[in-house]
DNA sequence: GCCTGCATGTAAACGGTTACATGATTCG
DNA sequence: CGAATCATGTAACCGTTTACATGCAGGC
């Protein structure tokens, strides 16, 4: 009936524990360093849904809970099959709030140097990235090979590497189209620090 | 000093200003039916900003109103400093939060048509909003000539077309490196509805 | 002994969406 | 006259981020 559209961080901590038993700590470190470049858990979001799940018993504390207070949670088959559930719903497209092209679309109203900063930045986020996804592929490649999620994995990356390219492109498109070439390095940088 | 990096709806309302004098209900329009695919705006947020804006000073209620209660607002040099501030500094990354790769990087958990309906949806989706792109891009060009904002506009334009073409590529490779190719039509649907 | 990282949480604020309430105007 | 659309708002809720509080464990 009603169609549960939000609570992504549920769903997304029950997934993390398909991967792995984890405390709350690795699970905020596997979305911070595994899959941060398509999403993002944050301890505010991590322990109190770890609760609740448990009170829902779609995960449970695993016996081996190594030292100290820690707390590792397994996910549960009752879990498993909410999870799976939330799977086969058709994905919410994303929120459409795209800040760098608000700024474009209005940037007339500025100094014609505003849109080309603007662009050099954004160009060099996207070459970060690329970066970053081409030392994540190479690398899990190899950690993680034989592993049965390591396809998914790939195509997550893959989706991150062809957008970054094509915005690339996008950026030399939109710097010549808008008249304005990339000011010189020297002078993209002249904004306060902190 | 402190820096202000969030209030985007403050900045968007200025923004639309820029374009023409308008009330809160064409606001809404605004964004609606002209720039919905990069930003939207609610009425929640805009009747409540106008307010704020004015009481600033960002803003002030033009002269002929037209009918009724309506009043039309228009930008005021201190607003357009604003604005022209806030275009400056640099634009904030978009959240990530991508469910589409969420999901799929957990696919292998349920059955094999997961992954596939997943990304059949996906593929539509992006194919319509192609579709709206050029149909966009045709009607302005024509609709704008002379204006001095169409090449921002298109500019937008451009990179929503790019994304959605790669995203169908992406789609395609997707599909057949999860092994999964497309369900046949008659499959995809097998959803309940509402 | 001190610092870094491990570990678990809470409280408050914020941005954004949704639903609701209300009434005027316009047009068939 | 009735329906659709114009028009302005409020209240509640939700998801998310940020800041803060606390304390243990292990290595230098």
């Amino acid at each position: 009936m009603c169609n549960m559209t939000k609570n992504r961080s549920r769903y997304a901590i029950l997934g993390a524990l398909t991967v792995a038993p984890m405390s709350g700590y690795d699970i905020r470190r596997f979305f911070d360093q595994g899959v941060s470049y398509f999403w993002t858990e944050n301890f505010g979001q991590i322990y109190p849904m770890l609760n609740s799940l448990h009170r829902e018993r779609l995960v449970k504390p695993s016996g081996k809970s190594g030292s100290s207070r820690r707390t590792v949670y397994e996910i549960t088959a009752r879990g498993r099959r909410v999870l799976v559930s939330w799977l086969a719903e058709p994905a919410n497209p994303a929120p459409r709030r795209n800040e760098i092209l608000l700024k474009l679309f209005f940037a007339h109203e500025a100094p014609p140097t505003t849109a080309a900063t603007l662009l050099a930045e954004f160009r060099e986020q996207q070459e970060k990235l690329l970066d970053r996804y081409a030392t994540i592929a190479d690398k899990i490649t190899v950690d993680h090979k034989g592993d049965p999620n390591l396809p998914n994995w790939l195509v997550t990356l893959s989706y991150g590497l062809r957008v970054s390219r094509t915005l690339l492109d996008w950026c030399d498109e939109a710097s010549s189209v808008l008249g304005t070439a990339y000011p010189q390095r020297k002078f993209t940088r002249d904004r306060i620090k902190s």
